[in-house]
DNA sequence: GTCGATGCAAATTTTTTGCAGATGA
DNA sequence: TCATCTGCAAAAAATTTGCATCGAC
């Protein structure tokens, strides 16, 4: 279930599959290692430093195929756009504060309970990663304890 | 902190606060009661029974204005839209299946232990009825146990 | 009568799709 | 070579905004 695969593994593995190696690819692959949770739009315009020519609509194309290929994960961390990130990469859990929107992250361990629960309690196998938590944050708690509506 | 508004409590509030009681306001509010957890779009098409003249703009804004006043939530469940529920009425969490879609409800006392966690270790005051929890279900994890990949 | 709310249309924003030409294998 | 990819432009989908009119109070 980990990701053991060498930096070149998944070129041939590409290949084996019938698609093809382009630079776009390697690209976009690169931004998402690089910039670890970033917007479709975000990978766009890291992958523009090198080659400007390159499409947002390969972009999503792109990120698709490398999702597929489970390489890539997608994860909700706010209202808006999903973020992406190297599949083997992110072991931590997402804390959103609905006041300054500031991430936290935290050890997947502190969930251990609950996804034990929900395992025997409903059979359900939880990603915890793949929605962040949402609520508020220490400074904003405080903050709002000092000055309450 | 509970709901406890009888159901013209609010009436008397919106005009308080300056705002006016129209038929809109009524109605998109008795959509959301009515749909439970529904989008906007969903919500539209549940006021224009009654009302066929009514604007999905209008919606949007009611939805805004009535979560400001505290009426009505909003949450993530899957890849798309929010769906908007009343305040008071969402005591469970949401396990929602990556691979059938389905959203299976649970009561919020199973993630005590996490939210207590939180809490103590970083003074996060965890929403977690905002996004949904993502897996796979019971079902579906019986049928990859079946067919493995 | 006043001022906020609504409907409508247009503008934004985000993501998807069709297609002709470019290119990796 | 030749099927796959890409860039481009247009389409689609979701949400927001400006503005004249309408209607709650």
């Amino acid at each position: 279930m980990a990701n053991t695969e060498t930096p070149t593994d998944w070129k041939s593995d590409l290949r084996q599959r019938g698609y093809r190696l382009t630079p776009q690819r390697q690209l976009v692959l690169e931004a998402v290692d690089v910039l670890d949770h970033a917007t479709p739009d975000e990978i766009l315009g890291h992958v523009r430093k090198t080659a400007s020519g390159v499409n947002i609509s390969t972009v999503y194309r792109t990120l698709e195929l490398l999702e597929e290929l489970g390489l890539v994960s997608h994860a909700h961390l706010g209202h808006g756009a999903p973020t992406y990130h190297l599949a083997g990469r992110h072991t931590h859990l997402h804390l959103v504060c609905r006041d300054c929107d500031k991430v936290t992250e935290t050890d997947t361990a502190i969930a251990a309970p609950l996804i034990e629960s929900l395992r025997t309690e409903h059979g359900f196998d939880t990603d915890l990663k793949h929605f962040a938590i949402f609520g508020r944050c220490a400074d904003c708690t405080e903050k709002r304890g000092a000055a309450q509506s």
